[in-house]
DNA sequence: GTTTATAATCTAACACTGTTAGGTTACACT
DNA sequence: AGTGTAACCTAACAGTGTTAGATTATAAAC
C-alpha cells in the first residue's frame, strides 16, 4: 500500500489551490508566499513540493488542460477541431488569467501533453504530411492561447478606456471599436481550417 | 526652436541603451536599476521619462518595430506579406527576447500602430470583408510573436536537452526531434495565407 | 547679476518577489 | 527506544517595481 498523508499539503492540494488564488487575484499577484498562506505553511515549504515555480506553473496548467473537454479522434476532424477550439477557449476565459498560465510555462505535463496530441490526430486524419502535422498542432494551440490574451487586453479597455482623441487621431484603417470577440475567434478559426484544408489537398 | 538637451539622458537614448542591454542580458533580466546603471544615473529616475516599465516596453517594442522593413502596399498582397511575415521574424530573431517584448508590452507606439496598419492595408487589398480586416491583421501579427516565442525554447532545448526516456515514453503522435523552424514558419505562414485567401473568395 | 521656475536627478524607503541553506518537528518502521 | 526521512520551519540573500520628497542644474526674467 502507497504511504498516502492526508493532513499534509499535497501536490494536488497544492495545485488546487493555486487554482482558487488565481481565480481571486490573478496572475501577477500568484505569489510562492501567497500560495503558502492559503496552504497554513511558509513560503520555503513549497520547494519541497516543486523544484521552483516554473514547475508549479506547469503543473496548474496541466490541471488547466484537464479540464478542457477532448474531442473524439474518430469522429469529423473538422467539426472536432472547431470544437476543441471551442472548449479550450472557454476554459481560458472561465480560470482568470489561464492563458497566461499556459504561455509562460513549458508543456511537459500528461494532460497537457495528451491535448496537443490530440490535436496531432485530427490533423493527421485531415490528410496532413507527417511532417507537418507538429507544426499545425502548434499552431493551433498558438492561435487559441495567443487570441485569449488579447481577449483579456479587451477587458482592460472595457474597464479603462483610453481617453478620447488619441485613438482618432492616427487614422487607422481599420474599425478599432471593441469587436464581438467570439466571432472575431471563429473567424479566425476558419482562416486556420481553410488553410489546414488546402495543405491538405496539395499532395492529392 | 526647440529644447533640446544633449548631456543628459532623453528618452531615445534610454530606448537604446534598454535594447543594447537586452541584447546583452536578456528580457528576465532587463531591470530599471540595471538600465539605469548604464544610463549612470539611480533607477528612479528613469520615472521621470517614463511613467512605469510598461510605458518603457511600450516604445523598446516601437524601436523594435521601426526596424522591421516595411512593404509596398501597392504590390501583391500575398508576396508582399509573406515578406513582412520573413523580416517581422527576422527582427525578433535578431534581438535577443524581442518576441517577449511584443507580447508583454500593449500596441500604443506609433511605429507598432504603422506595422498593424500596412498588414492591414494588405489585407484590404486581398478582399477581406471590412469588418474581418483588423482580425485578419492581429491574427497575423500573433502567428509571428508566438512562433518566435516558441524559437526561443528550442533555443533553450537545444541548450539543455531534456533527459533521455522522459520524451519517448510518451508515445507522441508526432515527430518530437528538434525541426528546422524556418520551414516551419513558411509552414504555418503558408496556412494562413491560404486560409485568408479562402475567406476573401467567399463573398464573390 | 540676482532671482525664480522647472527640468532632471538624487536619497531613502516600502512592499514585495523567487530561492536557498540549514535547522526542527513528526511520524513510521525496525 | 532508536533511526530514517518526510515535511515543515526560520532566516537570510539578492534582487524587483515604485513612490515621496529633497536636491541640483540650467535657462529665462527681472
Amino acid at each position: 500500500m502507497e504511504k498516502q498523508p492526508t493532513r499534509t499539503v499535497s501536490k494536488e492540494r497544492v495545485i488546487k489551490t493555486a487554482l482558487v488564488l488565481l481565480q481571486e487575484e490573478g496572475f501577477k499577484k500568484l505569489s510562492i508566499r501567497k500560495l503558502a498562506d492559503k496552504l497554513d505553511i511558509k513560503g520555503s515549504s513549497l520547494y519541497w513540493h516543486f523544484k521552483n515555480k516554473s514547475e508549479l506553473l506547469e503543473w496548474i496548467s496541466d490541471e488547466i488542460c484537464r479540464q478542457i473537454p477532448l474531442p473524439n479522434p474518430e469522429n469529423d476532424w473538422e467539426k472536432e477541431l472547431t470544437a476543441l477550439a471551442l472548449h479550450y477557449r472557454d476554459v481560458l476565459l472561465e480560470i482568470r488569467d489561464a492563458a497566461y498560465v499556459m504561455v509562460e510555462s513549458m508543456p511537459s505535463t500528461p494532460n497537457r501533453l495528451k491535448l496537443i496530441s490530440t490535436a496531432s490526430v485530427l490533423f493527421k486524419q485531415a490528410g496532413l504530411k507527417e511532417e507537418d502535422i507538429f507544426s499545425s498542432a502548434w499552431m493551433f494551440d498558438n492561435y487559441i492561447t495567443s487570441f485569449v490574451i488579447e481577449e483579456y487586453r479587451y477587458e482592460k479597455m472595457k474597464e479603462s478606456p483610453p481617453e478620447p482623441g488619441t485613438v482618432e487621431e492616427m487614422d487607422l484603417p481599420f474599425d478599432f471599436s471593441i469587436p464581438d470577440t467570439e466571432k472575431e475567434f471563429r473567424f479566425g478559426l476558419e482562416v486556420l481550417i481553410a488553410g489546414f484544408k488546402s495543405k491538405a489537398g496539395e499532395g492529392k
